[in-house]
DNA sequence: GCTGACTATTCCGTTTCGGAATACTCCACG
DNA sequence: CGTGGAGTATTCCGAAACGGAATAGTCAGC
């Protein structure tokens, strides 16, 4: 029975999102994803959700119910009580790993010997407007769960408050760096080696 | 000619590990990449560094030397006229992604309506822990950075220092957390801030 | 001379990414 | 109406990245 075990983390990542009670074509999946796992956990590829849908399906965890409309059949996923239990467990067991961060921006920092300082203080300006966006982007999200009756967003908004902090931080940080920056690149004359 | 035009985002970054000047094995460059891209650009996998290495040698990116120490043969590794001049380009020219993070966490903390409240701070304390031992080991690296007399180092110093800041901040936005947490959850007791 | 930690490399299967291809739906505009 | 473009829905494919195990030599200490 119990086909390979577990599902893979974005498998569960997914399976949790339909924990939210929703039934969801692959593409609506993908839309809520990019909509709330993208601030803290790289939002899969379309494909993806679609692989690890038909793998969450083939291991009881989740619904797939046929539907048609005019023309074509869309498939709507549900998460089942399968799912639910295997979600729960995933959660309460498997270990918590550290966060895993990719700062392009941070690596062409580390790189500077190899770049004009001039080119590093605009990605570091291209990388501060992203941030400001991203900030906005998410306080559009945490508004819209002001409004929740039955309680199930709470812990999504405390997730988005803690977003906010950390895109703040993000901010500043990089405000720090960018002086940083000009305080040592005036001064440095390289001879390039 | 030119094989795939281009290296990966990882043979860069291991390429550019090579423009400080060493000549590494690959298991020296995974170390050293294991104390300083670690911190803010998960650092490749062995198996990678290896498969990367060759790449970068059949772009000619890279040079290899092989020596004879006792009974085995080892291949070291130094980046190359053309590894520098790829290596100049890439970061002058190839555009700067925005940060990609998995904080497995804020997944636990989202999906917390399916976890218990006890858990959850165990959890957070966790990685709190987690964040404590990376900030000191960033600070010991921070340290030895300290003696530079030719000036090689002086961005990784900026780049220490930017990451110095970005975990304090992460710390503080755990700790923050934890107290949303706890608000939420009266029944928990909270642990020493 | 043995053992165990460290150095060095390779292999292999899985996960993840990213973008393109396909094709239907629905609405707005002429 | 009817057509074209934005949005919806799914699939395919190849490349990139991960992770862990297997193999094997080196070197120190006992």
């Amino acid at each position: 029975m119990a086909r390979s075990q577990q599902a893979t983390p974005t498998g569960y990542a997914l399976l949790g999102l339909l924990s939210f009670g929703r039934h969801l074509t692959g593409y609506e999946l993908k839309q809520f994803a990019d909509s709330s796992l993208r601030f803290f956990y790289a939002a899969p590829a379309m494909s993806q959700v679609y692989s690890e849908l038909d793998k969450l399906e083939a291991a009881g965890f989740v619904n797939g119910r046929e539907t048609t409309v005019g023309e074509r059949t869309i498939r709507v996923h549900s998460i089942s009580r399968k799912g639910i239990t295997a979600l729960r467990r995933w959660l309460a067991q498997s270990p918590v790993g550290p966060p895993s961060l990719k700062h392009h921006l941070a690596l062409r920092i580390f790189l500077g010997h190899m770049t004009e300082p001039g080119r590093l203080l605009e990605q570091v300006a291209g990388q501060r407007s992203w941030c400001e966006q991203t900030l906005t982007d998410l306080a559009i999200v945490r508004d819209g769960l002001e409004d929740d009756p039955d309680g199930r967003w709470s812990h999504a908004r405390i997730v988005a408050d803690w977003g906010l902090d950390y895109y703040r931080a993000e901010l500043s940080a990089l405000d720090r760096l960018a002086s940083a920056l000009a305080e040592g690149s005036p001064a440095v004359v390289r001879p390039r080696t």
